[in-house]
RNA sequence: GCGGGCGUGGCGGAAUUGGUAGACGCGCGGGAUUUAGGUUCCCGUGACGAAAGUCGUGGGGGUUCAAGUCCCUCCGCCCGCACCA
């Protein structure tokens, strides 16, 4: 009787139902079972899901559905990141609001999702622009304002001039805005911050003990905090020409090179510039010039260094005689350490070049001593530095540096740091210890309107009052208008006036909102009671927290995932959580990847529109409608411009979700790129009809067993160990995420059961044996395909597998009576033994001299020696 | 420049952490069945060789009974950061 094909898009809708009737995913806070928090990078509603988001759901359902039979009680919830941009722009094309395009956008991909059978409790979903999530966020706005760690200054931001918003730091990539691409401007505005900075230390040292991170993030995240240790050292001047200033103040990480110093370089925004700007035209003029060389990393590569006599010079601390001569360079960033250096060009390049450039001495304090065999040598050495085009940054022994000669480099510093702290120069020690970070706090004002109002009121008399919680939460207006330049919430007729919540007077509402990176940066706390009338449910999110597996895209390393930390920190100190650190397990993904195709006029070509013939170098491309050629190009991330997208959809309707999902989990490692391909998918297509075959028609042959069939056959006994075998390895590569390793076990097991299946002469044991094999198969399959696995396992007479515990191995089929000795000589593998798993050494030895190979190989010598590796190898050495 | 990662068949990738290299899949070749439309099944598939065998994990060297795995060195590719004092 032939067996029907396996329709998914029958099939799948109905378990989807089935789920979603029996709630079978909703979970509950009170629950005996340990916890275990699975979460993804909550999505932007965009409107349409891309096969990044299926790559990354499939992954984190699975980890979901494993810990759920596993016995524990799992969160996995699923929320939007729904405040940004694109709504405005959207709004402004097709002349709808935001707030419709943002929840018409949500809808349709909600659907998208519940089609991909992922196990979600979707009772805890919100949206970041619900009024009720970001009425809470105001209320944490509020609290940290209280404490101090969210403070308004006047500041140097980054602007850019197309989306007309400030942006962050961490949002100007290579000098341009990172969504418009707009060359970034700086200007000067009062914004608000976030006291990222105060927590520096905290952020670094914690890095530390997060262990289930990739080393990669971490490292990243290190050097982004930019952590260095050295000291401020103040240079008096020395009066030859008139300072605007009587010391200037610099950071060095190398006070050990003291001696080595020939100049001092001030930024051109240093006050000390400016100062001197406005008295002389010409240093004004410098000023202006260096301001308009780009920031770009390309303008920086070229950039000369470019230095102004100021004719100031200062003392040196520790050489009565030497003066300093003190330059403007376009090279000193006033934003890092005190906007003032001092150069020592024999062991800083930057240096070298300017001493060069400038003719300044350059004087070596620091040489590979030990490395030379005479003094000679040092002196060549010295010469070869002094005229060559590197300075010496390495380490070695100090010279030329009076009472620091013949110290190592943490030495002098040792030295240099106690003298200076003790030298008092003008009331105050000349030197303090200073540790430098580069991480600056986080400036979260956008002149947007789709995001979360600031909840602070500007009076005239009281200035900045907060909100007070009874007004919370301050709504966003939906009647603005867009289509003018700047913040429609400054435009709004009405909106901004209200009256001063001490004093009633009239006062102007900030119109600024918060950076949409805020919103994520606590969403994961929120769904941990998603409905508490505070921001957290302290017995729930301390009870959840921390996400024990969170998974997404490595381009967050150090957006997302920093601010998250820090905002976790200022939710403890503000009492909102327990704990400092939110996510303790982290995977980052790789993407998702497709080959692209060109016209001949050098546009790009979709996949859907083309037809390859060929393999190999003889692979040709055609356009299906007209036949012209088409150029195949290089394997590059799906993009909507590269036109090299597959649209999951599609794919779900025409294959079924599951077969994307095995795809996904198949082909590649999760953090390496997987590339999509049309034959791939074939072939896990292909795998989901088989194993439905093999279900269906079992579950169809009635066949009594024979008769008399007792005992374990060998049959029987070998597929129930292939079967245990393959579940051990599938559960170890599942719960270390290597999912295309899981993939392959269930393949060979299925292989297993089809050769069973296909014995003429089964009797009753291999019969039960295939029952409890195919069993195992489904549950072992289920995270991963879980409605081709619903569907086999209601035809093998079960309930529901989404509800069933994950399978036991039996231990005892794991072990052989028998072990298989690859036996080499020399090396090489030469023949095979098979003796008993437990025969000792000498009997191993025996059979091994024995073997008609190893009898050939020795051609009547004694074996040198005889290595035998129990339960692993045997070679002998001739 | 600094930091990190990677390099295994035609392709994606396995390899119990020093112990039979190439599991599993894709592709390809051959055969059978069905021929109607991403069919199913069997056999083969690292290279060279008729075979025995020899070679083989980017190149070279080393340690070891044994190296894809450890050490040294060179080459190539990818990613992150970058005038940070």
């Amino acid at each position: 009787m032939a067996i029907e094909r396996y329709n998914p898009r029958a099939a799948e809708p109905r378990w989807q139902a089935r789920w979603a009737d029996e709630r079978t995913f909703e979970t509950k806070n009170e629950d005996p079972r340990p916890k275990y928090y699975v979460l993804e990078m909550f999505p932007y509603p965009s409107g349409r899901i891309h096969m990044g988001h299926v790559r990354n759901y499939t992954l984190g359902d699975v980890v979901a559905r494993y810990m759920r039979a596993k016995g524990y009680n799992v969160l996995y919830p699923k929320g939007w990141d729904a405040f940004g941009l694109p709504a405005e722009n959207a709004a402004i094309q097709n002349g709808i609001n935001p707030r419709t395009w943002t929840y018409d956008n949500i809808a349709a991909m909600r659907e998208q999702l519940k089609s991909m059978g992922l196990s979600l409790d979707w009772s805890r979903e919100f949206a970041t622009c619900d009024p009720e999530y970001y009425a809470h966020q105001q209320k944490l706005f509020l609290d940290m304002l209280a404490k101090g760690l969210a403070y308004r200054r006047k500041s140097k931001v980054n602007w850019d001039p197309v989306d007309q918003t400030v942006l962050a730091n961490e949002q100007v990539i290579d000098g341009k805005g990172w969504r418009s691409g707009a060359v970034v401007e700086q200007r000067e505005l009062t914004q608000w911050f976030f006291k990222i900075s105060e927590y520096s230390d905290e952020l670094l040292a914690a890095l530390d003990t997060l262990d289930r991170w990739p080393e990669k993030v971490r490292l990243m995240q290190r050097n982004w905090i930019g952590k260095s240790e050295g000291m401020r050292v103040r240079f008096p001047f020395t009066g030859d020409a008139p300072a605007p200033a009587e010391t200037v103040e610099v950071f060095t990480t190398r006070h050990d090179t003291l001696f080595g110093a020939s100049f001092i370089a001030i930024s051109p925004d240093h006050p000390i510039a400016s100062a001197l700007a406005a008295r002389d035209p010409l240093v004004a003029a410098f000023i202006d010039q260096c301001h308009k060389s780009g920031v770009s990393a390309a303008a920086i590569e070229t950039a000369e260094k470019m230095g102004y006599d100021t004719c100031l010079s200062v003392q040196h601390p520790f050489v009565a005689e030497l003066r300093l001569p003190v330059y403007i360079a376009n090279f000193v960033l006033m934003d890092y350490g005190t906007g003032a250096i001092f150069g020592c060009p024999a062991h800083d390049q930057r240096d070298y070049d300017f001493a060069k450039k400038y003719d300044l001495p350059i004087r070596p304090v620091v040489a590979p001593v030990d490395t030379f065999d005479t003094d000679a040598d040092l002196v060549v050495w010295l010469e070869q530095l002094a005229s060559g085009k590197e300075a010496y940054v390495d380490d070695g022994t100090l010279i030329n540096s009076d009472f620091l000669d013949g110290k190592s480099v943490p030495e002098a510093k040792e030295d240099v740091a106690q003298r200076l702290e003790n030298t008092m120069l003008l009331g105050a020690p000349q030197g303090q210890r200073q540790v430098n970070y580069r991480l600056r706090d986080w400036g979260i004002s956008r002149q947007r309107y789709w995001g979360c109002p600031i909840p602070v009121i500007h009076c005239p008399d009281h200035g900045v009052v907060p909100v007070p919680d009874k007004d919370l939460p301050v709504r966003l207006p939906d009647d603005v208008t867009l289509d003018k330049p700047g913040n429609p919430l400054n435009w709004h007729p009405t909106w901004k006036h209200v009256a001063c919540p001490i004093c009633a007077k009239p006062s102007l509402r900030e119109t600024d909102t918060m950076d949409t990176f805020v919103d994520s940066s606590w969403y994961f706390a929120r769904f941990t009671a998603p409905h508490a009338p505070t921001p957290t449910d302290r017995k729930a999110v301390d009870a959840w927290l921390p996400v024990d597996q969170y998974i997404g895209g490595i381009e967050h390393a150090i957006l997302h995932l920093l601010y998250s930390r820090f905002f976790t920190r200022a939710m403890k100190a503000t009492g909102h959580v327990g704990l400092d650190e939110p996510f303790r397990g982290l995977f980052t993904q790789g993407m998702v990847v497709h080959e692209t195709y060109k016209n001949a006029d050098g546009t790009w070509a979709s996949p859907a529109e083309i037809k390859i013939e060929g393999e190999g170098a003889n692979r040709r491309a055609w356009n299906v409608a007209n036949g012209a050629p088409i150029e195949i190009g290089g394997i590059e991330k799906m993009s909507k411009s590269k036109r090299n997208t597959v649209d999951p959809n599609d794919i779900m309707q025409s294959y079924g979700a599951d077969t994307a999902r095995w795809f996904m989990l198949s082909d590649s490692p999760p953090e390496r790129d997987v590339i999509w391909t049309e034959e791939g998918v074939a072939g896990a297509f292909r795998f989901v009809q088989r194993v439905w075959r093999l279900v269906a028609e079992w579950a169809e042959d009635k066949a009594p067993a024979p008769a008399g069939a007792n005992g374990a056959s060998p049959e029987a006994v070998a597929l129930r160990r292939a079967a245990h075998r393959s579940l051990a390895a599938a559960e170890d590569a599942i719960r270390t995420l290597r999912f295309n390793v899981a993939v392959a076990r269930i393949y060979e097991l299925v292989n297993a059961i089809g050769s069973a299946i296909a014995n003429p002469a089964k009797d009753a044991m291999l019969r039960s044996a295939i029952a409890e094999a195919l069993d195992l198969l489904v549950l072992m399959m289920a995270p991963m395909m879980p409605h081709l696995a619903e569907e086999c396992w209601q035809t093998l007479g079960h309930e529901l597998v989404a509800m069933r515990p994950w399978p036991a191995v039996d231990a005892s089929l794991l072990t052989e009576d028998t072990f298989t000795y690859p036996i080499q000589i020399n090396g090489k593998k030469r023949a095979e033994l098979t003796i008993a798993i437990d025969a000792p050494q000498a009997d191993v030895e025996q059979a091994t001299l024995a073997l008609d190979a190893v009898r050939r190989a020795l051609d009547g010598q004694t074996p040198k020696k005889i290595v035998v590796v129990p339960k692993r190898i045997v070679n002998v050495v001739v």
